[in-house]
DNA sequence: CCAAGGATACTC
DNA sequence: AGTATCCTTGGA
């Protein structure tokens, strides 16, 4: 994988549901002493503000856990879910504005072995790299570390143009994981995914009806 | 003090 | 398809 292209800033300044669209087919590289990382994204979710009772940021409710997702757009927020699972997210639009993408799933480009050493699995495909906690376990992405740091060419997480995506290829459902209080937000179809793509997350309550 | 988690891995 | 479980954060 030679030529990689960084993503602009422009490109995190974008309405949040076209940058989760536009996120799929990229590249993120995640680099440390030891390894570098690379990956395609093929499933993310958006996560809007202020109305968007999914999200952290619902109502401009802020704190030190939620700070990162203010920053400016194309910066890292990386929380832990569940006391363990880190999730790695996108922060869009400009500083003091709480919107941003979640990386849920990825398709391992290079260095696949370290991926399945990481993760202790053997296999590669879904259960590889299909789903937010998988994807930041096996590319090395962990709060301490990352929360808040600045996505870029010369960052220890970087993004970087892909090939051009159909957009018809583009599957778009409600997000994973939504509770009841979240009541008609769980609706919004916010969740988008490359059809056909083996690393799509499958979690087991996909029966949606709409 | 307690409830709520953008989940995962393991059983049956 | 069910269930145990990781533990930090923030609001009452």
């Amino acid at each position: 994988m030679d030529n990689l292209i960084a993503l602009d800033q422009d490109f995190y300044h974008q309405d949040v549901i076209e940058v989760a669209k536009q996120l799929l087919g990229t590249y993120i590289r995640v680099s440390s002493d030891q390894e570098t990382l690379l990956a395609k994204i093929i499933e993310t979710e958006a996560y809007d503000f202020p109305l968007d009772r999914g999200s952290h940021t619902y109502g401009g409710k802020r704190s030190p856990k939620n700070e990162a997702m203010y920053a400016e757009g194309g910066t890292a927020y990386v929380y832990k879910c569940y006391g363990y699972h880190d999730m790695m997210n996108v922060v869009v639009g400009p500083k003091d504005i709480g919107k941003a993408v979640l990386i849920r799933a990825v398709e391992p480009v290079t260095n696949i072995e370290i991926m399945q050493r990481k993760r202790g699995i053997l296999g590669n495909h879904h259960l590889l790299t299909g789903g937010p906690g998988k994807v930041c376990h096996a590319l090395g992405i962990n709060k301490v570390t990352h929360n808040g740091i600045t996505i870029d060419s010369k960052s220890t997480i970087a993004l970087f143009k892909g090939d051009h995506q159909d957009p018809n290829m583009i599957v778009a459902t409600p997000r994973i994981g939504m509770s009841k209080h979240v009541a008609e937000s769980s609706n919004w179809l916010y969740r988008f995914y490359i059809e056909g793509n083996p690393y799509v997350s499958r979690p087991l309550k996909l029966s949606y009806n709409w």
